[in-house]
RNA sequence: GCGCCCGUAGCUCAGCUGGAUAGAGCAUCGGACUUCGAAUCCGGUGGUCGGGAGUUCGAAUCUCUCCGGGCGCACCA
């Protein structure tokens, strides 16, 4: 039996067993799966099962007739209080309301054999990170908060293309275009008046008109590629310093909005140690990857992919010897899965021992055990998608069915600009363009809405709104919370979108903080938080366990029975468990952001229609006291899910 | 040309493996602060779910087709 962590999954999964076994047994057939939906109204009970009107058919009898027939001979199950038929023939299933509540108290979540390991974030270490960039590190973390809530091991890693292409273009901006020396790029930063990722952010826009007009086939480039590839020179050595710079701004901008690594693996190390070489011995050993002899692609190891003819084999090892980025992305890959015969060596980054980056020089012992994992999920945006699945069919082209099946691109679409913020941003569109649905960001042209230009933007307004509700508090705290709000209103506007909408950028719609906004979700739980305080400043001597208490009081049954929409907030709350499980299943971060905002609105629903601490009557008081703890404590667990914290006052 | 994604209210989006009367937010109109804080709450307006056909007891959801839009398919990453 599987083994679930809630009374919610629990009671679901009794109710199929149980539903499944009286099927066979009544009338002797295979049963068809048990689906169990939610109600149209709470009243109506919290699940339904349309399976009757599947089995009306098999039996030739009216659902409603076998939907009777089957309630019977089901019997009792325990959490279930009864079951019902409606409509034109729904199972409805009333839970034991109290059994629920008492349930949402008990969490076990031990740690599950098997480790995750969850890629994302990887931006090119070449400019400042832009929006596109905090969508990807807001449902990679988001997503490794629920596995770990979820009670599964999970490792971070956060890959670092240090020898690509785009480190290659800002390095021939600053050696051909700006033509500094190494010294003179250290001088740059080193100077505290300039943001040196924003300057290469413009450096890098620069590039492409330097190489239009001055080196159309893009020589500089490629000697620039073989200069970074050798090492032990000027080019390598300016390379190292700008990409590994530029990382550390990245780090910085991720950490303003919760979210950190465990491990940063190099894209030089791979080349350095050797990886490749490992993996090109595995691959033409399975014949995974052929020599082309003739044709266009004469001259170079391809791999054949699933479709038909060769016109689409894709090219892993060039005719002049050097490997492509998905040949490196194979041997990563294997080696995240611990099928390369291989490590990386590892020190702390900038001493910091919770953070490893790879090395291939001087390794540290005692870091933790890194790759060898079970289970791996790379969030990289759709456009990947064909270079995915070319990994993907390296891993099994060598055999490793399980491996390949438990590598999953956990993919989403791309964060763009509507119209209007393009122009604003001082993008030229033609009329066309205006009517676009929206407008690609481009980092080579230098269009987009960088990371921390957004969130001091953010910050800056919601300090404002918490000076004007908070005319006393001290400077500190009014930029402490302004801070919180500016993040929950951030990543609460990236995770709401489902993965596969594209997100049409704009700063009136990202920086708004009403409605369906992460300040709504902070509000309503800073006000249930309120509530609590108040009654510990009012009332210094009320013991809080009383409220807690209450959930065995032989009253709670009949009250929770007599106010649905009590009822309704409080199953609402103990769901978290079953979507946050959902989440993992569909890889779906916004099913999350949906819930928590829902659960939201009901929770201010009720403070609104309950007062609760000038309730007279004591029993009653104790059960909205419970209300409120239960339900706080539930959205404050949701926002952390989502890497969003609860602020003390707003 | 091949492949993937999208089309639901004026706008931005939800709608779980098909299920009961298609939901939110924004905008708009009208109400609610002397009682736990109005970043809130209550109510109104607003939809032939892009068109058509099919499967089904039942389709926004599945299949086919057409229309409209986006993205991918390099000896770039």
């Amino acid at each position: 039996m599987l083994r679930c962590r809630s009374m919610l999954l629990d009671a679901h999964a009794r109710i199929k067993e149980t539903l499944n076994a009286t099927i066979r047994s009544l009338w002797n057939i295979v049963p068809p799966d048990i689906a169990l939906n939610q109600t149209p109204k709470i009243e109506m009970g919290e699940l339904a099962s349309p399976v009757c009107f599947e089995l009306a058919r098999a039996l030739k009898k009216p659902p409603r007739a076998v939907a009777e027939e089957l309630i019977r001979a089901a019997g009792g199950i325990d959490g279930v209080q009864k079951m019902e038929v409606a409509g034109a023939g729904y199972i409805n299933i009333y839970l034991n309301r109290a059994a629920v509540v008492r349930g949402g108290r008990i969490r076990t979540s031990r740690a599950e054999a098997g480790k995750v390991i969850v890629e994302h974030t990887n931006i090119n270490p070449n400019k400042a990170a832009h929006i596109g960039h905090l969508r990807n590190a807001a449902i990679g973390d988001t997503f490794i908060r629920v596995l770990r809530h979820g009670g599964k091991q999970v490792e971070v890693q956060n890959y670092i293309d240090n020898t690509g292409v785009q480190v290659a273009d800002v390095i021939v901006g600053f050696k051909y275009l700006e033509k500094k020396s190494l010294s003179e790029v250290r001088a740059l930063i080193g100077d505290p008046k300039l943001r040196f990722d924003y300057y290469c952010w413009d450096l890098y826009a620069k590039v492409s008109g330097f190489y239009e007009a001055n080196d159309p086939k893009h020589a500089r480039r490629a000697q620039t590629l073989k200069e970074m590839e050798e090492g032990n020179n000027e080019t390598a050595g300016m390379a190292e310093l700008v990409a590994m710079t530029i990382v550390r701004y990245h780090l910085a901008t991720m950490a303003r909005i919760n979210v950190g690594y465990d491990l940063l693996p190099r894209e030089s190390d791979i080349l350095h140690l050797k990886f490749w070489e490992k993996a090109f011995l595995q691959l033409r050993e399975r014949n995974a990857i052929f020599f082309e002899t003739e044709g266009k692609n004469k001259g170079c190891w391809v791999m054949r992919l699933e479709t038909e003819g060769h016109d689409d084999d894709k090219i892993i090892v060039r005719s002049n010897g050097t490997v492509t980025y998905v040949g490196k992305d194979i041997a990563y890959q294997l080696w995240k899965l611990g099928l390369l015969d291989q490590d990386f060596l590892y020190q702390p980054f900038d001493g910091n021992k919770n953070l490893w980056v790879t090395t291939s020089a001087e390794g540290q012992a005692g870091h933790p055990p890194f790759g060898q994992g079970k289970v791996v999920y790379n969030v990289i945006d759709v456009r990947q998608s064909y270079l995915q699945n070319v990994v993907h069919q390296g891993v099994l082209a060598l055999g490793y069915e399980e491996q390949a099946k438990n590598s999953i691109h956990f993919s989403y679409e791309v964060v763009a600009l509507t119209p209007a913020c393009a122009e604003q941003l001082g993008v030229e569109l033609s009329d066309e363009d205006r009517k676009r649905p929206h407008i690609e960001v481009s980092g080579r042209k230098g269009q987009g809405v960088k990371a921390d230009d957004l969130l001091d933007t953010l910050e800056s307004e919601a300090c404002k709104e918490v000076a004007t509700r908070n005319p006393d508090l001290p400077k500190a705290d009014v930029d402490k919370i302004g801070h919180q709000i500016a993040v929950g209103a951030l990543r609460y506007f990236l995770l709401k979108f489902t993965r596969n909408a594209i997100i049409a950028f704009d700063f009136r719609e990202a920086l708004n903080f009403d409605g369906e906004t992460g300040p709504y979700l902070q509000y309503a739980t800073v006000r249930g938080n309120n509530i609590v305080n108040k009654l510990r400043e009012s009332e210094p001597d009320f013991d809080f366990d009383k409220a807690y208490l209450f959930l065995d009081d032989p009253k709670l049954p009949g009250m929770l029975d007599a106010a649905n929409d009590i009822w309704e907030l409080l199953y609402s709350a103990s769901r978290l468990n079953e979507i946050a499980q959902q989440v993992v299943s569909t890889l779906e971060p916004a099913s999350l952001a949906k819930y928590a905002f829902t659960l939201a609105q009901r929770f201010s629903l009720f403070y609104h229609r309950y007062r609760i601490m000038s309730e007279t009557d004591p029993d009653r008081r104790l059960f909205y006291l419970l209300v409120v703890e239960y339900t706080r404590r539930a959205m404050t667990n949701a926002l952390d899910l989502m890497g969003i914290e609860v602020p003390n006052r707003m």
